[in-house]
DNA sequence: CCAAAAGTGTTTAAATTACACCCATGG
DNA sequence: CCATGGGTGTAATTTAAACACTTTTGG
């Protein structure tokens, strides 16, 4: 017994985005408080429909756009969910993709579907609706696997960044602690980083030095991937 | 401008199998000749559209049963393609699988969709339809980045094995050569796999041992990772 | 001068690499 | 007895891990 064509031709397609911010208090998701049906007055990953007219990765990139005000954002796609039944208004699958952030540069602008956006932190995610709970532990260990084999860290930073700041950053995303001064060797000899020459000012402790990630270095690195062990 | 909600329902998914397998001869494709339009009577990736009522990962599983007519199927999931035009028919997802098999294992079975079904030797595979040689070149970088987190390569090897077969299968997909010694302290260290006191017989050679791989172990390492430094 | 975080090297242990010869079988 | 692929160990090098004190600034 086969289907005719038409009958495949009844599912939609949405994109899910984990968008991972980080502060000094540690590692962020931007959740948004949906405003419209299903699952309305409920925390969850920012996603939408996709329209027939529009690829994947610019359906997935715009969500992002409107929701931040960023215009270039760090996007890699991680799984497809696909249950028959995770949608209530029909066959929906959903593309997951996850953002890398820089916290204070996204001006945050919540649209139709949103009443609310917000930055939660890691470990203080509420129950979320659909199968985002699922989807944001997956984003979780990606983004573990992932930052050891490229340099996407940097894409959670400010442009200028101290050594301690780069230790924390990796300290929260892979939740482990590092000792400073292998730390510093390792990342050092890796050669993705530049001295700027400046400092930090204003604090009451000694001024750390200021760094900026190795642009060409990065791309290198982005291009063949490495094993960082640390 | 906002759509209806019936708007976004008039999508089709499909799903794309990249099947690998093991011989002597090294590392092999799967691909199927199509028996219908569009793209009837080229090369292609097995695959199908999904009909409504089966989950994602049950649809690829259903099509390499139906083809393979192998019931537990080794299979993660890689990408999703969504470009607007990548299928002639209308607008077309495809959520594209790797697979693991064991060769001699899979009883070929061409199904309505395939008038063939054939192994292609990893270095000639032909041009292939839609955006299939894209999928399958990111199928072959992740067989090489998961095959050193996780001992998946026994899924292509027979149940009892020589090592200088488990060290070709490694030097197959990772495209690379390693010193018998060092190859054989590492996998041994490992704890992978168990001399089963079985030898070949019938070879004009010294006979192997022949080994097995250590279930429990197995099991503990798909679900940890690893790194394997080969 | 005190508090607070930045910065810096050496020693030890572990892992990886390089490398060459004898062994068991079938024909 | 010969051809064929199977099997084995050690030394040298590289890489990773452990560890504590001095420096600079603001208040």
């Amino acid at each position: 017994m086969k289907n005719a064509l038409s009958d495949y031709f009844k599912a939609a397609v949405s994109v899910d985005n984990v968008v991972f911010g980080f502060e000094k208090t540690g590692l962020k998701i931007l959740l948004i408080y949906r405003g419209a049906e299903p699952f309305r007055d409920q925390w969850a990953l920012p996603g939408d429909l996709i329209s027939v007219d529009i690829d994947l990765v610019s359906s997935a990139e715009k969500v992002l756009q409107k929701l931040t005000g960023l215009e270039k954002i760090y996007m890699e796609q991680l799984q497809t969910f696909g249950k028959v039944n995770r949608h209530p208004y029909g066959r929906v699958f959903t593309v997951s993709y996850f953002a890398l952030i820089k916290i204070e540069d996204a001006h945050l602008n919540p649209s139709s579907w949103a009443e609310e956006a917000a930055w939660f932190p890691i470990n203080e995610i509420p129950n979320l609706p659909f199968d985002h709970n699922e989807i944001l532990e997956f984003a979780k260990s990606q983004l573990k696997l992932r930052i050891r084999r490229q340099p996407i860290g940097f894409e959670l930073l400010p442009k200028l960044f101290t050594l301690t700041e780069l230790q924390n950053m990796y300290e929260s995303v892979l939740e482990t602690q590092f000792d400073v001064r292998n730390f510093r060797k390792k990342i050092l000899f890796l050669d993705f980083i530049t001295d700027t020459g400046k400092k930090e000012n204003c604090v009451a402790h000694r001024p750390a030095k200021l760094f900026k990630y190795n642009a060409k270095r990065y791309q290198k690195l982005i291009e063949n991937g490495y094993e960082l062990a640390l």
